[in-house]
DNA sequence: TTGTATGCGTTATCAT
DNA sequence: ATGATAACGCATACAA
């Protein structure tokens, strides 16, 4: 059996709630400190839990609802992992697997766990899920979204500046003189992707270049199937001849269309990509990526969070637009 | 606030302890029955977590322990979570980071937290680990091993037949007339790793094909920097026609390794992988592969820990040894 | 500052 | 089969 603060106390000389109190961090006298300190070292005791957990209705835990757990999101979850275990939060991960009606039964799920706060990657929800995260807030529990906003719901939220960055991203294709430019790109109804749309047609328009709509391809272009759809931009009459990928699957699907309808990157198509993870190293050339700020993401998030969970709601709620950054190499030719 | 056992029993005019007994399966009157069911619908009653977790010392949560967030380990969790949500737990996650201290702290984290069981991903974990483990098995708390045995301790596990994989895999490349045949391998303080190599010597050995001990290349593969000791390979004076990778970033590596030395699969260069995830399907040509049970792993590895967990330890300890399977696409040259 | 008493929601023991 | 009551380990209102 473990310890309990009853044989912390017995060993100390004091009474369980002058423990509970030290523990606590009331103040206790400093004689009555030291000798239960000393007796929580002897004994090795550990505040249970459960204990603990029953009369405040919270495990000390964080809920974190991933649309999947791909690299993206697992490399933010480990650094978040890191930074929330040092003020003694578990995290309890659910995966709603692109599905919204899992969504509900996973925010069912992790309030009936008791967490302390919610940290929701909430690409593709919308407000469908709002009255549910309303719920949330009203019971005091702090909720943190990342990547998008959700209309009808005023919380904390910690996202990157899409528009922008595809602005860049297109502007530096047309920088190299490229101007039969498509996109390859994800379902609007997710926000993120609206807005790398957005900022895609905000560079084309800036520079007066016309938009053929058959240059914007949509597809999540996880299925090798997908690629089709992207291997048409080639047959066009008069194809394009730069290509902007705004997902880390979009950028491996053009990939694969480019080498199934043996073209070279960069000679016959030149390519942007988005994001950075190991396998995209074994690709031939090197490509050309916008990246967004995954450490700063999880860093924003965990600090947001954790200020509310302090009860300091200054400035709430408050949306943290963080920048991406570009890493030019080999896949864009200058034309 | 929520409803408890005792609104319920109030509505359904019977005593508190009643419908606890009701909610544990034990014998009601079915008159009380179906009072109680009544009462529990219209007040959406839920069962407090926590209160039965003070009780039970057990928070019907499942540890389970991973080396690192990569998309192999991701993948099987997810499973997991899929399957162990349909017996009511949940997964209380830890990535020890290749780091064995880490694994240490995790243990103690996960146990604080008042698991009911715990799956660990065991790749890289020596008898190092073994006493703390042994203290899981005293306290009845029913571990399950993936990956690899540990030695010293003995808990069931779920493992894949590595050394017969790799067997096949070089005997592949040796009907198709290879000779000169490289191991890109990773370290062999990992039983799995040592395993694969174990695999490729038996080949080699059965087919009487000397080994060049400088055809064995050992690495992570997951920086750039270590391409380098592949490269290495291809300056031999009698290079090697065919290389066996021996993980998912090895298989990565030496596609890069490659690429970067001008070389093509399979045309100057034979390969067969291991492990497929979406990324792989980048590549030019598609690979050989040699490909993991996934989805059996995990299932294998959630039916043991729930039979565990309903207190059924027949035939304990148990391995249970999984076969791969491959699958040949275009990066072997027949010579 | 410290002690006493009570409650958090449930399960288990003992009667009935 | 059901009712009453104690117990799980801790936090807190109140009194001292």
């Amino acid at each position: 059996m473990a310890a309990t603060i009853y044989d912390v106390a017995q060993l100390a000389g004091v009474v369980p709630s002058t423990v509970s109190r030290y523990l606590n961090g009331y103040g206790v006298r400093g004689k009555n400190r030291l000798k239960i300190e000393q007796a929580i070292e002897t004994l090795g005791f550990k505040q249970n839990l459960i204990a603990t957990g029953l009369k405040r209705s919270r495990l000390r835990s964080i809920g974190v609802l991933l649309p999947n757990y791909t690299i993206f999101f697992m490399t933010i979850t480990a650094q978040l992992e890191r930074i929330l275990a040092q003020s003694n939060y578990s995290l309890l991960l659910g995966n709603f697997e692109d599905d919204l009606t899992l969504l509900q039964t996973k925010l069912d799920f992790v309030e009936e766990h008791f967490i302390d706060g919610l940290i929701l990657f909430s690409s593709g929800v919308g407000t469908e899920s709002a009255p549910r995260l309303q719920q949330y807030l009203q019971k005091k529990l702090p909720v943190v979204l990342v990547e998008q906003e959700i209309p009808g719901i005023s919380t904390d939220a910690v996202i990157v500046d899409n528009a922008h960055a595809s602005f860049r991203a297109v502007e530096k294709l047309i920088h190299e003189n490229h101007t039969r430019i498509a996109i390859v790109n994800s379902p609007e109804h997710i926000y993120v992707f609206r807005e790398r749309l957005r900022g895609y047609r905000h560079a084309m328009q800036t520079y007066n270049l016309p938009v053929d709509e058959r240059w914007i391809v949509t597809g999540r272009f996880v299925d090798m199937g997908e690629y089709a759809q992207i291997q048409q931009l080639f047959d066009l009459p008069n194809p394009p001849t730069a290509i902007f990928a705004t997902t880390y699957y979009a950028t491996l699907g053009t990939v694969v269309a480019a080498h199934q309808q043996h073209l070279k990157i960069p000679e016959d198509i030149s390519l942007i990509g988005f994001d950075h993870f190991d396998p995209i190293d074994a690709l031939e050339p090197p490509l050309s990526l916008v990246l967004q700020p995954i450490e700063a993401i999880a860093q924003t998030a965990a600090d947001l969070l954790l200020q509310r969970l302090d009860g300091n709601y200054a400035n709430f709620p408050q949306t943290i637009t963080l920048s991406t950054r570009m890493a030019m190499r080999e896949s864009i030719r200058k034309l």
